[in-house]
DNA sequence: CATGAATGAGGGTTCATTCAT
DNA sequence: AATGAATGAACCCTCATTCAT
């Protein structure tokens, strides 16, 4: 009878409804007191699940927190990949309206829980593997950038003689910039001002022509 | 003879001999296992020194990371300094070339020392304050770059209509950026390219003229 | 049929048969795992059975495990019991000869499922309750070996100024020994040494005539 | 001044005395309690020490049960050394009286400290490797036996034809018999019938001549 | 009646910090 | 002043047991 049964059971619906709900409940709690001063007993009090329950849906402490930011790592790809349209557009005009509709759209998802950005830097604090995922994270986007890019100067309306590569790592470079500088101050005028500065700078150049 | 001493006792020579050296040896144990896998033990042991004669010196664990963190951003900056003139080119040319020595410059304090950005990563996940602190050192470096800009567009050489701060942090986002790429690659040849890069965009854009 | 069953509905058979598979399983882990080491969640799988299930048929740990020492000792008694005829000899010589058959039938109880003396090894170390059954089975055996003793005095075949009981509790004790030898080393060879030995000791005493 | 330091400076006296309390206390509790009933907190309960200091002294609840046993063992064979003259004697006579010294020794090991046998028993269920221990303990009092059967045989007042080993197991059986009997009656009386039991059996035999 | 999800007491272990020597 | 032995709060994790479905 209910619509999307999606082949589970009404338990299973409710066990992965509880892996959900941990999940999330991690998510905040790393977020807002870092890992190490989270205990697995604050994640279980936060749901009002006993922390043995805890233990039901998740091996240990380190698995949760690779689930959590697993999951937080998808939110921002699918983030990015909803706007992801390298060849949409055929003119410089339309490209810049683009930039400036991806740049909303990851404005809007850290901005909309601050706790994003706190997580990953808390996250990168934890061990080695961790860190390597945080940086491996930042590099992931780099063929994000590098599509559009590369559609660019195989239309025209970018120089050809870029690095795709590189160029694609600086600009995510103002992206993260513009990130942590959100973080501080979150106010839509500063974004909206680091947006500006950053297409300006990506597209012309400091350069006076 | 040296000015710093001036008026210090022999002992208290000593002593502040001993904090270097005990804040040199928490920097190496925080970068390379980590603020929460790094004891007091440890900082010790690597000193030969009795653990609890840490406590002499430094109140208590949070005390020595605050400490670890200051003299690394005290490094830092110095070294950005070392190479802060803004006002002393006056053609595109030459602040190319400045622009590349500076970021040479910066490069050589995280490449000699890699376990420098791995310590910075680190100690952002320790707590709220801590991460404050190192959002502020990258803030910390929003004026240096708008000086450099402030004087260009003073001089003529780049665009009058630069939103200044924000094209400032935007260009700082670049250079953040290389530095992570760094900690996966630290290859010159990966860096001198990212270098290059950073400037073709920065200073030409990566719109076709 | 079977008189045992006779008087119980199908419900209460199929209990008793579930009852009987529980102990088997629960045997064989505590017998592979030790007490402790094996959780009601192993002994349950094993069957195939969820765990809680379990509480319907015994009330908790120990419970079981009283049950599986309780029928492991019937075991025993019973392969011991199947032998016995103290006064079915009336010579040395058959005298003799039966104690070999008694020997190789505990023998191959133990030594057919060696799961056997490892259990009761670890059972002895759960609590002092349980050691106590241990004691008690030893003991247990005083009086079937003393009925044999008496049996032989009676005929005269064996000494008539034998101590009954602790030359029982003496003559059991190298069996013990023998279990605990074929532990380490269970060859056949080594066996077979040790039971001619035994008997040797046995009748004739290891003093030179 | 002080007569036996032995080379070793008070402090290192001092954590030998901890040691060696620390491995009383736990031998204490293992023995009343058994090794899994036991937790770290109580050893330390009894000494009146923090639990954290356990663990500068052992490495785990392991390490101590290790040490406890080892230290018991050690006893063991001290005691049985202690009356260890297989070629002190030479006649048949002499030699069941040195054979009632050692069992008295013995069993005086087992009776002044009724926790012993308890701990003995106890420790052979904690583990795999402690079983083994324990067997590996029964089986080294084999030797020791054997030497005293090779002497007895070489000088000719024992039978030409045993074979040593086996037959030093079975009288080593019928004295862990005595030990397991003394755990549940450890009265004199039932002690001396028993020693004289074995020596009867093992000397002479139950046959009538 | 069977199930297994939920529970929390309990225990081993670590380590920052204190303080007597 | 230096030391390191002692401490116990804190935390992760297990598992026997309960009970709603």
């Amino acid at each position: 009878m209910t619509a999307v049964t999606d082949g589970l059971s009404r338990v299973e619906r409710r066990k992965a409804e509880t892996r959900r709900e941990i999940i999330d409940a991690a998510f905040t709690c790393f977020a807002e007191q870092g890992y190490h001063a989270t205990g697995i007993a604050d994640i279980a009090a936060r749901l009002g699940i006993g922390h043995g329950t805890f233990y039901r849906y998740f091996a240990n402490k380190r698995d949760i927190v690779e689930h959590v930011i697993t999951d937080l790592i998808d939110r921002i790809v699918a983030a990015l990949g909803a706007e992801n349209a390298p060849d949409a557009v055929s003119t410089l005009e339309a490209y810049r309206a683009q930039t400036e509709r991806i740049g909303n759209a990851l404005a809007q998802i850290f901005t909309e829980d601050p706790r994003m950005p706190q997580l990953l830097i808390s996250a990168a604090g934890i061990d080695d593997a961790m860190r390597e995922r945080m940086l491996e994270l930042f590099e992931m986007t780099t063929p994000l950038t590098a599509a559009y890019l590369e559609h660019g100067v195989r239309e025209g309306y970018l120089r050809a003689d870029l690095d795709i590569e590189p160029t694609a790592q600086s600009i995510n470079g103002m992206i993260l910039g513009s990130l942590l500088v959100g973080m501080r101050d979150p106010s839509p005028q500063r974004q909206a001002r680091l947006s500006a500065a950053i297409r300006a700078v990506m597209y012309d150049g400091i350069s006076r022509r």
